[in-house]
DNA sequence: AAAGAGATGGTCT
DNA sequence: GACCATCTCTTTT
């Protein structure tokens, strides 16, 4: 379980974006850790007109801007945190942001902090992984490879697939055609 | 099974 | 004041 160097990270956030499939992550926060297995990511650049980065810098999306290997955490829709990953080199708007997982380790933990919901529902999107996780804005701008970052990505060995299903965007009203949404296959899910 | 709508608040024009 | 990188619940086929 070893976490993976900032260079691995220096990407386009297209390249980067299949490669952080069957990675691990891990949080531990309030004194739980939980663990899942990253199934579906999808890539943002500045160049997206429905990238947060399209408009420039500004004070929310700075950290886009800024060195890879960070977590970018912002509000949608004014209820919901959704995670990201800075890629590429500083000064690029780019990021790969998190929208599943299969749940691996603090099962216990996840389910209590999505009470009510079927195991099926635990951490199937962008939103209810940050729930699960416990992952909020606080933890914004963190870097993940800091000493004990309380968000973390390992690498347990387990090769990205080879043949990720390649989709179209979801969430969004611009640019829905680049296929830059990446989801482990069926079978292995 | 699918479609529709409300919740709720930060960010930007 | 409009617009969301979403989720959940309700209503309709």
């Amino acid at each position: 379980m070893d976490p993976l160097p900032r260079r691995w990270y220096e990407t386009e956030a297209a390249e980067l974006a299949p490669r952080l499939l069957d990675k691990l992550l891990a949080s531990t926060i309030g004194g739980r850790r939980v663990v899942g297995r990253i199934i579906e990511v999808e890539a943002y650049d500045e160049s997206d007109p429905a990238s947060h980065t399209f408009i420039g810098p500004t004070a929310r999306n700075n950290v886009m801007f800024g060195s890879a290997a960070h977590l970018y955490v912002y509000l949608s829709y004014g209820i919901h945190h959704c995670a990201n990953v800075v890629a590429g080199p500083v000064g690029r708007g780019q990021a790969v942001l998190l929208r599943a997982l299969r749940p691996i380790d603090g099962l216990e933990t996840i389910r209590s902090r999505r009470s009510g919901r079927p195991d099926r529902e635990l951490t199937d999107g962008p939103g209810k992984l940050c729930a699960a996780l416990g992952i909020d804005r606080s933890v914004n701008g963190l870097d993940l490879l800091a000493t004990n970052s309380p968000v973390t990505i390992l690498d347990d060995g387990t090769a990205p697939p080879t043949n990720p299903v390649v989709g179209p965007r979801i969430g969004i009203s611009k640019a829905v055609d680049t296929p830059w949404r990446f989801r482990v296959p069926p079978n292995k899910s």
